[in-house]
RNA sequence: GCGAAAGUGGUGGAAUUGGUAGACGCGCUGGACUUAGAAUCCAGUGGGAGCAAUCCUGUAGGGGUUCGAAUCCCCUCUUUCGCACCA
């Protein structure tokens, strides 16, 4: 028979549901807790993956709740975006209508499964009293100089029709729909990220996954270095290049600068159209950025027929266009020194341009005409005016300093990372709340006109571009500073500027005046955990860090980072692969819960790995996972009289579990065993739980101690003290299952007439006396080899020990015919005799 | 190429501080119950030898430190991930 999981887990879903135990206060005497998952994009149907990254949450947030925190777990819809767009196309319908249609199945679906979800604070990122916040904020970023528009060399991915963030381009391809992405010049909104680049490499204040830390670190890409002004020949243009090696500078024999320096085009106009280095430039541009950046790609140039001065010799350089050097990293000019970078090497050995050594290698000289290969170690200074002789490491600081002195150059620090292009040339997003008037210029919309919003009567998929483009009545507006007819922006933000700040909208959602209250925020974040997918490592989980200082920055709340801790979750595989529609490998979370309840599916989720490796789903699995939640209800069952005879002895409507049978001196050796299984069981979950967030092995020793009680032979011969130990060891189970089992657990906890709710009784605690044996196992070592085992009191000395352990038949025979050399006693666990 | 993490039975995974390798689950084998199946229960299950006691062997491969190594060190291989002409 099976326990009948399908009543249990509706009727307990509508309990929790009228009493609106998950509904969190925004006051309370009790610590807070803040769990988030990340919030999904609604697609449609959850799908595993969802079920695994909330059913840790909801473990979390159970256990929390039972440790009496005031814990809150808000759900929410990051709704806005192009796959939502692309998929009301295909369904002849609108994004609005499609997408509340799937928030509409989602929500059903997370009620079905049970989990503990604040509904109050529910927020969907397409909706105006969501998206207006962003607006607002976007005009923060604008008035305090964080946002501005500039034109230049965009990733654009012509199936989307769209721009794309740097961190979204994976591999040359789009991150949405794998596609090759292209460079476009473009007009485009950006916040200055970069502004928080320092801050954003500070992770002192969150408890991280290294690997997450490492990844944001090496993205940010942060290098020490000098600024080195060179002054074109005949000319008052001054061409600036970014080095990590000023102690090369004296090597320095030409200049590289890529065709999309401004340089270049002012100086392409009095060429012809057709010229060579017209054709070298196009040709270099239209490259795919992938290629062209390729560390095997060839390098290639075109000599402008100019010159740079070297400001540290007055030497002149020729100046280059090259393929290889990267108009947005640095200053977007490298100053070339073929003989210590080997770039510039092959470069100059290609083109026949003259090359200079100014660093000897210490160990063998270097010779001109000898060299194959650039010398980039250390070594000792040469030709390099005053500071020859000089060790090139110890001279960086000191020719930085003697530039900046004399005005050549100065000291700085360069990031990889760039500012996020935030528009987006599409139509499902949130509208960018600028105006273009052609006598005021860029003017922002009043806060009284916020939001702006989307427009609903378009068309979409008649034309590849923004149908908002096409919406005149929408479009055209009036300036609101002047009154004349003005345009509006028709891009909208990127879908990560609406997911950079909802767990801040979460702890004061229906706020019609602010994003949020600066006392919710406060008592709320930051996050204490947060749970999501490595994929979001630095694309989401940068920007909201970024979003979080600049709120704090605006004085919205006080707090340094969003998230305090942490989880990245693993995938949920199939056939060793991610489970995906293409793929024919997708297990779908309904069919589940409809054949083994939700409780199989959370059990198994949990059980089959640790939280933060993938999953491999087993059908095998979860028949296990549903037999284990067999065992337990059937264990209750088949000793329900028993149990409920001494459940309130055992105080259990209190919760409290510290009448593990008053000591009495005929327990059993058997129940002692038990009653030790029980408090070591507690221990274990509780640590797993708490410290080590590892909720396969804290399932397991549930499962460990379920066995233990099913050991018990004859409970009805059992005296009144064993029955009531025996009891205590089947109640404290629906207590430490329902983290991860909440519907089974209630149900059997109510059984037994506990009118309180599992989350309102506490955590059980374990007691150590319970935990001492009065013997322990000793394992006797000879040369590192088990032996013999043996059982030792407590109390034995260790000289006790060693006589008992050579005593033993096996050691004896062992030793026979060697000296003992040493015996080494390691309490509570062996005993290791070298002998020869 | 650089950097990081990992590699344990047929399988998912345990082993938290250097101390009995393989907890727990799945699968498999045998048995009980059953007309039969499903379900359940009991026993066994890293490999090899032995009736058994017990012994040998075993944590990707090779070496080392140690009384003792899955765990620490060195080398090699493999896999995964991140970065990849960043000046």
């Amino acid at each position: 028979m099976e326990y009948p999981f399908e009543k249990i887990e509706k009727k307990w879903q509508k309990i929790w549901n009228k009493k609106k135990i998950f509904n969190a206060s925004n006051q309370s005497d009790k610590k807070k807790y803040y769990v988030l998952s990340m919030f999904p994009y609604p697609s449609g149907a959850l799908h595993m993956g969802h079920v695994s990254n909330y059913s840790i949450a909801d473990t979390i947030s159970r256990y929390k709740m039972m440790q009496g925190f005031n814990v809150m777990q808000p759900m929410g819809y990051d709704s806005f975006g192009l796959p939502a767009e692309n998929f009301a196309i295909q369904h002849n319908s609108h994004p609005r209508i499609t997408t509340d249609d799937n928030i509409g199945i989602m929500r059903k679906q997370f009620d079905m499964i049970g989990f503990g979800l604040d509904w109050q604070r529910e927020v969907s990122t397409c909706h105006p009293e969501y998206y207006k916040w962003g607006q607002w904020f976007f005009k923060k970023m604008y008035e305090r100089g964080l946002a501005y528009k500039k034109s230049s060399y965009q990733n654009w991915c012509d199936e989307c029709q769209t721009v794309l963030a740097n961190e979204q381009v994976e591999d040359g391809k789009c991150w949405r729909c794998d596609s090759k992405v292209k460079q476009k010049e473009l007009e485009q909104w950006f916040f200055k990220i970069t502004e928080y680049a320092e801050e954003l490499l500070d992770f002192s204040k969150v408890d991280w996954p290294e690997k997450v830390k490492t990844m944001q670190t090496n993205w940010i890409g942060k290098s020490l270095g000098t600024e080195i002004f060179f002054k074109v020949e005949d000319s008052n243009e001054i061409i600036e290049v970014f080095t990590t090696r000023p102690d090369t500078i004296f090597g320095c024999t030409f200049m590289a600068i890529p065709p999309e320096h401004p340089l270049v085009s002012k100086w392409l106009r009095n060429e012809p159209e057709n010229s060579e280095i017209h054709q070298f430039c196009d040709k270099v541009m239209n490259e795919d950025p992938i290629t062209r950046t390729a560390e095997d790609t060839t390098k290639e140039g075109i000599f402008t027929k100019k010159f740079a001065i070297n400001p540290v010799n007055g030497e002149k350089v020729q100046i280059w266009i090259t393929n290889y050097v990267l108009m947005d990293y640095g200053t977007g000019a490298v100053m070339a020194v073929p003989t210590h970078d080997q770039r510039d090497f092959e470069f100059a050995k290609k083109y026949d341009i003259p090359l200079k050594i100014v660093i000897q290698d210490p160990e063998e000289e270097l010779r001109l005409e000898e060299m194959e290969e650039a010398y980039i170690e250390p070594g000792i200074l040469v030709n390099s005016g005053n500071f020859d002789g000089m060790e090139s490491e110890k001279s960086m600081k000191k020719i930085s300093k003697w530039m900046e002195e004399n005005n050549m150059g100065k000291q700085t620090v360069t990031y990889r990372l760039r500012d996020w292009g935030i528009s987006r040339q599409r139509y499902w997003g949130n509208p960018i709340p600028v105006i273009y008037c052609e006598d005021c210029g860029t003017v922002l919309v009043p806060d009284e006109d916020l939001p702006v919003k989307l427009p609903e009567n378009v068309e979409l998929g008649k034309t590849r571009q923004n149908p908002l483009l096409s919406i005149d009545d929408w479009v055209y507006v009036k300036c609101p500073n002047c009154g004349k007819q003005a345009k509006r922006e028709t891009d909208t933000m990127d879908t990560f500027v609406d997911s950079s700040w909802y767990f801040a909208r979460y702890t004061d959602s229906k706020n019609k005046k602010l994003p949020f209250s600066k006392d919710n925020a406060n008592y709320w974040l930051p996050v204490d955990q947060y749970i999501g997918g490595i994929e979001h490592a630095v694309m989401h989980l940068m920007y909201a860090r970024f979003f979080h200082k600049f709120m704090r920055d605006l004085e919205m709340l006080d707090s340094d980072e969003p998230f305090a801790r942490l989880l990245t979750q693993g995938m949920v595989t199939k056939d060793g692969a991610k489970m995906s529609k293409s793929k024919g490998n997708v297990v779908d979370p309904q069919y589940i819960v409809d054949r083994y309840g939700a409780d199989t599916v959370r059990v198994f989720m949990l059980f089959a790995s640790p939280p933060e490796k993938d999953v491999e789903w087993s059908d095998e699995g979860v028949k296990g996972a549903f037999r284990f939640l067999n065992r337990v209800w059937r264990l209750i069952e088949d000793n329900f009289e028993l149990i409920k005879e001494f459940s309130d002895h055992l105080g259990s409507k209190s919760g409290s579990n510290n009448n593990s049978g008053t000591d009495h001196k005929d327990i059993s050796s058997e129940i002692k065993d038990l009653r030790f299984s029980t408090h070591h069981m507690i221990k274990k979950v509780l640590e797993d739980i708490e410290d080590r967030m590892q909720f396969n092995t804290a399932i397991a020793a549930i499962m460990e101690h379920l066995n233990n009680i099913y050991a018990i032979a004859n409970v009805n011969k059992l005296n009144s003290v064993e029955k009531a130990i025996y009891a205590e060891s089947c109640l404290v189970i629906p207590k430490l299952l329902y983290p991860f089992a909440p519907h089974i657990s209630e149900e059997i906890w109510q059984k037994f007439g506990n009118d309180k709710l599992l989350h309102e009784i506490g955590i059980p605690k374990f007691k150590a006396e319970y935990l001492v044996k009065d013997e322990i196992t000793y394992v006797v070592q000879i040369m590192g080899k088990v032996r013999g085992k043996m059982k030792v009191s407590t109390d034995a000395s260790q000289e006790d020990i060693k006589k008992m352990a050579l005593e033993i038949d096996n050691v004896q025979k062992h030793l026979a015919g060697k000296d003992i050399k040493k015996m080494i006693v390691v309490p509570k666990k062996l005993v290791s005799i070298v002998a020869k």
